[in-house]
DNA sequence: GTCTATATGGCGATAGAC
DNA sequence: GTCTATCGCCATATAGAC
């Protein structure tokens, strides 16, 4: 993504490179922090920077203005979901646990959730400028769990008729609405729990092979 | 609540009450689509006072600041739910059609399902001006649907046991998850189906009566 | 009851020194 | 690569005229 490498091949092998990344991936977490906090649209560059201990220039050397910033944050975090949550696994039960572990480490990580509840609903507007974004995510995370219910329903492990892409909205709806819920009181809430019951009522045998999430959650 | 009433009794049987009441609730309807649009904390007053027609000193008369606009704004919206479902009806069964029928209803007026998605999702943080109010608003939410699930409960009307306060929680992160991706993507999702099929899987009964929020779910 | 004018301050972004 | 300084804009809120 960056071309901060594209013309200098070999030259000048100082230890610049790997500070300038460093400082970028603090940028990215303070960033995080900030757009979680307050949103997108409240949320000031100023404000991480000063989170970093730098000034706004400096800031808007790595990232050129607020809206790349947000997109560099968004692809960062996405990233790590991506190596959480096997979506195209053969067996669909596989994407099922890995969305209840997801679920569960999402618990150890308020600041992220917060994020992503906080810029969906403002991005539902459609002149924010992550609202491409979000739109493209759910509809391919919606048909990537779809496929899971589809290869679950071939292997016979449904117990009710169920249309996979409908069980797939409901099943971001519950997640992501229970986000709301735990955020506002993280006592009442168990995301993963509600998630896994939800998966038991109609599907056979995910309860037995999902010790390790339920050992995640725990960190909770 | 308003205070203008309190010290003049009778005197001055003017036309003047009725016009600043009418003011106020075009302002009220203003407001609700700004912090739609925008979220409460980008939203503007400016922005508010312009789409009234009068000047942000104008509106400022009527509200002395955001902070109270937006509590004016919730309350407002909230008398309309209360009226739509009946929290405290002696059959659950009727508390459930209830939510069904605000879903449905709720998908005729996507201004409202915004502020409260982004506003919600705002109001995670402690230091939110509207905090109180949505941590306190879903408390109340979900000990009342959690006592529709119990006398359904103990009606023996619910297919396979559930606790009910998990229900409830369940419930209205359904709703609230499906009201983000039908707001981003409407045909996609169909909330009071979504909703009332959800029910359907535990509760006994509850199809067959609630055709009336079926019809009105066609008006989305 | 509504206006204009203004005080005060935060915001994103740019220019240019070091 | 980071800084200071600054621009121009928009925000909430107040003061005072009409």
């Amino acid at each position: 993504m960056s071309s901060s490498t594209d013309a200098q091949p070999a030259r000048k092998p100082r230890g610049e490179y790997a500070k300038t990344r460093a400082r970028k991936t603090a940028i990215l977490d303070a960033a995080l922090e900030v757009f979680a906090q307050s949103g997108y649209r409240s949320g000031s560059i100023r404000d991480v920077a000063t989170l970093v201990g730098i000034s706004e220039a400096g800031l808007l050397h790595h990232f050129p203005n607020k809206v790349k910033l947000l997109e560099a944050v968004l692809e960062h975090r996405d990233d790590l979901a991506r190596s959480v949550v096997p979506m195209d696994a053969p067996d669909g039960a596989d994407t099922l646990r890995g969305l209840v572990e997801l679920a569960a480490y999402n618990a150890s990580v308020p600041g992220v959730v917060e994020l992503y509840c906080t810029l969906s609903a403002e991005a539902t507007s459609p002149d924010h400028p992550a609202h491409e974004y979000f739109t493209r995510r759910y509809a391919d995370t919606r048909s990537a769990i779809a496929n899971a219910f589809r290869r679950l329903a071939d292997a016979g492990r449904l117990t009710i008729e169920v249309d996979p892409v409908r069980a797939a909205i409901s099943t971001i709806a519950l997640m992501d609405g229970l986000q709301v819920q735990w955020l506002l009181d993280r006592d009442v809430v168990d995301m993963a729990q509600e998630l896994a019951d939800f998966f038991g009522s109609f599907v056979t045998e995910l309860r037995a092979d999902t010790e390790a999430g339920s050992d995640l959650a725990e960190l909770s």
